[in-house]
DNA sequence: AAAGGGATTGCCT
DNA sequence: GGCAATCCCTTTT
C-alpha cells in the first residue's frame, strides 16, 4: 500500500537549501490553491531550477527589479511573473536570502478541483493536459501576479500553500537540460520530472531564432 | 509526432 | 525597439 499524502505544510528550512537540492525534492509534493469556489490541489510532476544572479537563464541575472523582487526575498515564498503578454508562471523561491534562486513549477496532476480547473482550461482535451506546462498550470490554478510574494508555509487560510505530499524516490526521477537555455547552462541538471508521468510537458528544443530585418 | 507562426503586454536596454 | 523561463492552432511528416 502506498502512504497517504502528508497534509503538513513544508517547513521554512525545506526551502533554505541550494536550489539543486530543493528542485527534485518538490516532485510529488502537493500545491494547494484556495479559491472562493473551493480548493484546487496539484501533485507536482515537473520542475526547473534557476540559480539566481549567476545564471544567464534566470530573471535575477540582471539584478533586482520591481518585477523580480520576490526572488531576492526570503525562501518559501512564491515568485509569479507575467510573460508573453498573456501568461503567468509560478516559481518557488529557495536558498538563503539574497541568493535569488528559485524553482519553476512546470507541470502537475490536478488531484482536487478538476472541475474548477477545467473552467479556466477550456481547450484541455484530457485531464492530464490541465496543468501540462507552466502557463497552463498557472491558468488551471487561477494564479496571477496578485499571488506574487505569497508565503507558501502559511496555514490553511493562505491562498496558496505547499504541503509535504508524497516525496518521489530518486529512481523515479528523470533529469535533463532546461528548455530554452543554451550554452554552458544547458548541460547542468536543471530540469527534473517524474519518469513516465502523463502530465509532464513535452520536451522542446530551443526554438531557432529568426533574424530581424 | 514534430515543427512553425501568431497572439499580446510588460520589462529592460 | 526588441525580446520574453509559452500556448495553441495549423501544416507537414
Amino acid at each position: 500500500m502506498s502512504a497517504r499524502p502528508d497534509r503538513t505544510p513544508l517547513p521554512r528550512d525545506f526551502y533554505d537549501r541550494p536550489v539543486l537540492a530543493v528542485a527534485p525534492d518538490l516532485l510529488g509534493r502537493t500545491l494547494v490553491r484556495r479559491t472562493p469556489d473551493g480548493p484546487i490541489e496539484l501533485r507536482i510532476t515537473e520542475v526547473e531550477a534557476y540559480e539566481g544572479e549567476a545564471d544567464p537563464g534566470s530573471h535575477a541575472y540582471r539584478g533586482r527589479t520591481a518585477r523580480n523582487a520576490s526572488m531576492f526575498g526570503p525562501p518559501g515564498h512564491a515568485y509569479v511573473y507575467f510573460i508573453y503578454g498573456m501568461w503567468f508562471s509560478l516559481n518557488v523561491v529557495c536558498g538563503p536570502p539574497g541568493h535569488a534562486s528559485g524553482v519553476l513549477v512546470r507541470a502537475g496532476e490536478i488531484t482536487v478541483g478538476a472541475d474548477l480547473a477545467r473552467k479556466r482550461r477550456i481547450s484541455a482535451r484530457r485531464d492530464a493536459e490541465l496543468a501540462k506546462g507552466p502557463a497552463r498550470l498557472a491558468a488551471a490554478l487561477d494564479i496571477d501576479r496578485s499571488l506574487d510574494g505569497t508565503d507558501l508555509c502559511a496555514g490553511p487560510t493562505a491562498p496558496l500553500s505547499l504541503l509535504a505530499g508524497t516525496p518521489t524516490p530518486a529512481d523515479q526521477v528523470s533529469v535533463g537540460p532546461r528548455t530554452g537555455v543554451g550554452g554552458d547552462g544547458a548541460h547542468h541538471p536543471y530540469r527534473y520530472w517524474i519518469t513516465h508521468d502523463p502530465t509532464v510537458s513535452p520536451y522542446r528544443a530551443h526554438a531557432p531564432r529568426r533574424r530581424s530585418t
